[in-house]
DNA sequence: CGGCATGTTGCGCA
DNA sequence: TTGCGCAACATGCC
């Protein structure tokens, strides 16, 4: 479930059920995903409580309550909210679970999550994370000078850049995969090796199409699995733009899948002299 | 059974 | 002080 756009969604869904909802019980038991805060201050922190906003920077979601108190979710590898009605069963993987009040209707938010590489905490303050989190490129836009000097400042392979939380919020490797396979860029590229504007460009216009792709599809498709993507997963297939058959190297510790045949790979200068 | 997985973190080492 | 590579986390699924 985890990158951007299945967050953003997952906020929409939390936004229409949670903001003006009062909490009447809550309970949690996993302690891997409050740590390093206890379990039980989940629950003290949010009985009684209503939500006013919910919030999303990257991959992290925020929900504010009406005492100041906060909520950061973080989905992890497989994380996920979904609502059933009060007293419904345990739900599969459920590892959180949050009773409410709307408008006189009372029903229950689930916290779901099979691999628990998720977050849950229910704190005072704004998490480190989240205050590290550098521009979140639906929400705020990308700044093409300000990504210019980071991928200028970098030595890492481009993709390991974008998919750095403080360079853009929300990338991870589906979206870093698909952004510069339409940028036509070699993931592998150095990031010094990037410094014409129109590079930082079309690596923008590639997230962004990316990312408006995926919430289209998750849109469509609210359960099922559509994999509608252009070359993540496809490794050994051939390019859908040009044909060449795709390749896979490990970028970073992750699996990057790119075209030999039609994304430029750009090699570091040994020195900046040339004009 | 083996291999892979949309993410993050911590550790050893250069 | 960075930064890199990699194992680890816990579990499902193909």
């Amino acid at each position: 479930m985890p990158e951007l756009p299945d967050v953003e969604m997952t906020r929409c869904d939390l936004k229409r059920w949670l903001v003006g909802a009062i909490v009447t019980a809550a309970d949690t038991e996993d302690a891997r995903l409050s740590r390093p805060e206890s379990p039980r201050a989940f629950a003290h922190a949010l009985v009684g409580r209503s939500f006013e906003h919910v919030e999303r920077r990257g991959k992290w979601l925020r929900l504010d309550l009406d005492d100041g108190g906060k909520v950061f979710s973080h989905l992890g590898m497989t994380g996920g909210w979904v609502r059933v009605a009060v007293g419904a069963a345990v739900v599969r993987f459920e590892r959180a679970r949050i009773d409410v009040a709307l408008h006189g209707r009372a029903f229950s938010v689930r916290y779901v999550d099979a691999r628990r590489f998720g977050r849950l905490l229910a704190v005072r303050e704004d998490l480190a994370d989240w205050n590290a989190l550098g521009p979140d490129p639906f929400a705020d836009g990308i700044d093409i000078g300000r990504f210019s000097q980071a991928l200028a400042k970098g030595r890492r392979a481009v993709k390991e850049i974008i998919m750095d939380q403080r360079v853009f919020a929300g990338i991870g490797n589906i979206l870093a995969t698909e952004g510069l396979w339409t940028a036509r860029i070699d993931p592998r590229s150095s990031g010094n090796a990037l410094l014409l504007p129109t590079d930082a460009r079309a690596i923008a216009r590639g997230l962004r199409r990316a990312i408006a792709r995926e919430l289209a599809d998750r849109k469509r498709y609210t359960d099922g699995r559509a994999d509608s993507f252009f070359v993540y997963g496809r490794a050994g297939q051939p390019c859908p733009r040009c044909s060449t058959r795709l390749s896979s190297v490990v970028l970073g510790g992750r699996t990057t899948v790119f075209c030999r045949g039609c994304q430029v790979r750009r090699r570091p200068r040994a020195s900046q002299s040339d004009a």
